[in-house]
DNA sequence: CTTGACCTTACCATGATGGGAAGGTCTATC
DNA sequence: GATAGACCTTCCCATCATGGTAAGGTCAAG
């Protein structure tokens, strides 16, 4: 299997799989007399693999130690419970933050009639220029 | 007044000062015989408007137009309102995201027992092999 | 006049991905 | 057997916003 069809097999990009092979995220395959990349189904399967994982917001680096822990049979999956909650304490965070951008946007949004007039409370507190909305 | 006096007082590193000069986020500021850059009261002010900006999680683009909107005496608000309005959207949509994962990994983290059995559901399901939380 | 804190520009790095160029290979069709 | 087109290879560049670092100039205090 080409690099091309592994790509369509996988749903990673051609470029991708380049990529993670360079970073030593996958294995070198063999390569035809050619220079051509060669796969087989183990790799397609380690290519959905990581997919999957970066689907689900896993770095890089948090699906390298997956990936280890996958295809290390004497594994804990204690370890891998521990990556996925860490994960998702982050994303929590991030959530988190972002709902409060939201609220003090659509607080700004309520506010701020919309029609032509120079008076905007969403610039005016992003200018800082009054308190009225800024301990919000 | 220095750029380090300017980064102090707005809160944005010299740094990136110097970088929202460069793309042209900022107009360039008049400079000493030495070659340094000198700042006033309204550089900082629109320096500190565009930290909240970022602060909100406005990028750069829209920052900028948030910028022209605020510097233009003439300006509808309505536009501000539509701005402020289209980013919660994605914001919201990004929460979603988010908050998907952290379903499906919470779902995950719950089905694995955390112990030793190398039998994992995390991993299980990162590898596709079974379709038992595959649905989720 | 030296020291140290500041400033300047210029370049490199991040993380994960896409784009493109220049050139080699394979396959199907004529 | 030649040619076209689809594929492959490597290498370089761009993104976005930010940080770092290095080499050199400037300023103020002691």
């Amino acid at each position: 299997m080409n690099i091309g069809q592994a790509a369509d097999a996988s749903g990673v990009s051609a470029k991708m799989i380049r990529y993670y092979e360079q970073i030593g995220l996958i294995r070198p395959p063999t390569r035809t007399d050619s220079n051509y990349r060669v796969y087989g189904s183990d790799e397609v399967h380690v290519l959905r693999f990581i997919r999957r994982s970066r689907t689900l917001g896993f770095s890089i680096e948090e699906t390298s130690a997956l990936l280890a822990l996958w295809q290390d049979k004497t594994r804990a999956s204690g370890e891998v419970r521990e990556i996925a909650s860490e994960h998702i304490s982050a994303l929590e965070t991030k959530i988190a933050e972002l709902e409060s951008m939201v609220g003090t946007l659509k607080h700004l949004v309520h506010c701020c009639q919309g029609d032509n007039r120079p008076d905007c409370p969403i610039l005016d507190d992003l200018a800082g220029t009054h308190s009225k909305t800024k301990g919000h």
